[in-house]
DNA sequence: CCAATCCGTCACCGTCTTGTCACCGGCCCG
DNA sequence: CGGGCCGGTGACAAGACGGTGACGGATTGG
């Protein structure tokens, strides 16, 4: 389990961070918004904490940012009594919000409510249905038994998918999370992939295609 | 999309309800934690509003019950600085919680984040009446659960449209917005477009068509 | 060093999307 | 009445898009 921290204040980042890796949650942090972009990207995490003040631009360019890119839970920390800021936040898409300055036993329910309702497990471990996806070995695991193995692409594909499962995920994003922005046209690098993996999982589970073809937007994986 | 709120306060309740009424939800009332129930077993919200201070009871109760037998979205009322009281309802399971008194926007912005948050709602959803349009999907939703797809153009056209439901959008802006200033006297385009997304809709809720030509000014969507 | 695997690229096919043309009927106005 | 403008409809074709097979360079593992 991932967290993104993006605070400015050093002593914030590392009290938060610490109460977090004290519950057992993996923490990255950011102090400002362009790192912050970079490390979720690079990191993906399951949750990001994200203070509305930062030295370049605000929170909210951060938080519409990733909104953009994935569903993940967004927490907001504000300090208190500023009402628009945090509607205004919500609106762009974030979960929920801590007033500073809150305390540690808060924040762990906070962020507990949170992954449990984003429905979370594991970092290394996703889990969609009958189907999980091992990070690390690179293997997928069917609910029957039969497990798989992928190549580095086809986890970095399935990551996408089964994160967002039930969810379109648009051809621009699954590019961008597989091979990282490179020219955005190239969309028969994602239809060999695409074409590879049903032809894996075919010969795993025949006759039952998890990946549905949305055309004109991107894939979704069945639920 | 239904919403069951619960909260002995008659004024309070009917604001509230009004407010989500307004916004397009389904609301159902209850004043106490037996009703509120009651209510639950037989409507099944997608979400829940709940007082925690309760005639008979406390809010806790009817938390852990409406948990144990669903994971639907709850979020608790309480009034200002009972800090204790909250981290109880969330590790009861509470998925958020509003402080009274709090403005109908604050509202609406945080059981929106919720449902949003809960994958009942998408975070680039169009609604008007009973139809809502899903940007990102590029998907036609209706109130009884039909659905369809559509291509790119007809998803700008009833962007839109929907976003001026009710009222008339004039030729020039629906071409300026669906292709974007290419020589402005291409009606044909449009013609065919509206022609096009028709045939489909018919298909769809036959002898209904929402889309109402407004001769020598533009179109209008039906509310 | 050899074989297997990974993966970027090309070519081809069928389907869907979309721009274009041609024609129809209704309406207004001289 | 007849021409012009408007919106509706059908048909066609170019192009975009997704699916599939094949080739070959690069990398990996024995």
């Amino acid at each position: 389990m991932k967290i993104l921290v993006v605070d400015d204040d050093p002593d914030l980042l590392a009290l938060v961070a610490f109460a977090l890796t004290n519950a057992g949650y993996a923490v990255v942090k950011a102090a400002d918004a362009g790192p912050a972009l970079a490390a979720f990207d690079r990191e993906l995490p399951n949750l990001v904490l994200l203070d509305i003040n930062l030295p370049s631009g605000s929170g909210f360019d951060v938080c519409r940012n990733i909104r953009d890119r994935s569903p993940v839970p967004v927490m907001m920390l504000t300090v208190r009594g500023e009402e628009e800021d945090l509607v205004r936040a919500l609106e762009l898409g974030a979960d929920d919000y801590l007033t500073k300055p809150f305390s540690p036993r808060t924040l762990l329910a906070r962020v507990k409510a949170l992954l449990r309702r984003a429905g979370i497990e594991s970092a290394d471990m996703l889990t969609a249905g009958p189907v999980s996806l091992d990070l690390e070995a690179q293997t997928l695991a069917f609910a029957d038994g039969a497990s798989l193995r992928l190549t580095r692409l086809e986890t970095r594909l399935f990551q996408i998918l089964i994160a967002q499962a039930g969810h379109v995920v648009t051809t621009e994003r699954l590019l961008a999370h597989v091979w990282g922005h490179r020219g955005s046209g190239d969309r028969q690098l994602l239809k060999q992939l695409v074409h590879r993996l049903r032809h894996k999982l075919e010969r795993a589970a025949p006759g039952n295609d998890p990946l549905q073809t949305e055309s004109g937007v991107g894939y979704r994986l069945k639920t």
